[in-house]
DNA sequence: TTAACCTATCGCAATATTACGATGTATTTT
DNA sequence: AAAATACATCGTAATATTGCGATAGGTTAA
């Protein structure tokens, strides 16, 4: 046991997972809102900017990489990362579709 | 180690990863997706609709009632399950702020 | 070429999550 | 009161995540 049986849910539903595993850590919360607010690549000082040893960054970066939100390319002896805007946009609706209003008014038994 | 370090994150980053993390289990989506499609108090027949064991399912529940996405309350026998209106609004509005538009014509590098 | 620099990966330890059988608890029915 | 019902909690095993030191790999500067 300790696996998630992902075969039990539908493709959809996984996925929504998926996308918020991604976001289920602060320090990737940090990375994203970083380079929103940046909005540009970022070179070399996400190590800094977090304060987790430069291992556990990189271990960050590439889930969400892994998970496409955001890319790398290597520029010279650095690596730079941005958001991948349309894999962004992808979270964005598939959020707000997930989010979509409820009843506020539903009354609970 | 292996326990986040939450100290070196803001209160924001720490709350929306906390949010992430309850949605990051398809089995809890699915929770959820019943409970937006019922509109209603959904009394009992959550273990049946996922598939999982009994035990399963109350450990999943009880993680969304931590959450507060979702109340429960006793009805005779059995326990009544419905979304919380007011948290699902905030989690709507802070996923909706942390996805607020990026330039889409970035260039990366 | 060598040294310096930056990032990725490996290996490991600590902790967390997932899953389920067994058992406990509370309410209803008989 | 006893049995039945429904859910919660406990205990445990399997797996996943988090974190970091050490090291490997690739690029630039000297």
């Amino acid at each position: 046991m300790g696996a998630t049986k992902t075969d039990l849910f539908t493709k959809e539903q996984n996925e929504i997972a998926a996308m918020a595993k991604a976001l289920a850590h602060p320090a990737r919360i940090a990375i994203l809102q970083y380079l929103v607010k940046k909005n540009a690549c970022v070179c070399g000082d996400l190590v800094d900017e977090l304060g987790l040893a430069q291992a556990t960054t990189s271990q960050h970066l590439k889930e969400l990489k892994t998970a496409g939100i955001i890319q790398g390319s290597i520029e010279g002896v650095s690596v730079c990362y941005c958001i991948n805007p349309k894999v962004w946009k992808q979270y964005k609706e598939l959020f707000n579709t997930f989010f979509k209003d409820v009843d506020l008014q539903q009354t609970c038994c």
